[in-house]
DNA sequence: TAATTGTTATACTTATAATATAACAGAGTC
DNA sequence: GACTCTGTTATATTATAAGTATAACAATTA
């Protein structure tokens, strides 16, 4: 797992670091089943506080990307529930996706952007 | 112009302000040249402070969705650099598709959306 | 002159992010 | 049994950002 923090960023580290553990399991660097790093032990080797760690953990949780097993920690276990994520993606895309219309950006121009998000991660 | 705040929501009242001007200008409500209410006006009608109504117009103008003529107040003036843009979008699109991938949502689905923003607008 | 425009300055309150210690219950190891 | 590690919870503190509250400024309009 490597992590990187911006500290300078104006994204919360919480934030990035939930943002790179879901690119992680879509790039398969964390698979199904797989152990993360215990709160403590990340945060040590990001150096931030163990709490910013955990409400990334917790806020992965209440999403459905991972789950606590009392022996091994959080566990990445993905559950599907498609037709919920979906309307809650339409939510988070659309604001920016009308600005692009504002600028002027077409339609297939806004899906060519998502082929790329597509193609880059090798979907 | 129809705004509507809602104040229990966890989105910043000038970012819901923000993206709902935005959303009048995409769909002909506010068109390029017209004017928009002024601060106080706007403020008072919504009941809201008058600075949270300029940090909306200002960032609208930082990000070229606005400019102020002396004369006539804040105007929707869309200047275009549809490649910087683009750039951005990306940027903004990104972590929220790399979400939807992990969920198991396909390529298909996602410009799915995409085509539906665009088709709920009249684009 | 009086009123309106966006803008700037200052001060205050509130909410959230992040840090710092500390403790807890459950599980694994020696 | 003692010890260590897991996520979790509690409490307190600091820093930053959002929002409110007054006030003033220069430019413009009536």
């Amino acid at each position: 797992m490597y992590i990187e923090i911006d500290f300078n960023s104006d994204e919360a580290i919480y934030m990035q670091l939930r943002n790179q553990i879901i690119a992680a399991i879509a790039t398969s660097q964390l698979k199904e089943g797989e152990s993360l790093p215990s709160v403590r032990n990340l945060a040590d080797n990001i150096g931030v506080n163990m709490h910013t760690v955990n409400k990334a953990y917790s806020s992965l949780r209440q999403d459905g990307f991972l789950k606590v097993d009392r022996r091994r920690g959080a566990v990445v276990a993905v559950d599907i529930d498609k037709l919920h994520f979906l309307n809650k993606m339409k939510v988070l895309l659309q604001p920016v996706v009308i600005s692009g219309i504002v600028k002027g950006i077409s339609r297939e121009e806004a899906k060519g952007l998502i082929d790329d998000i597509y193609d880059e991660l090798g979907f």
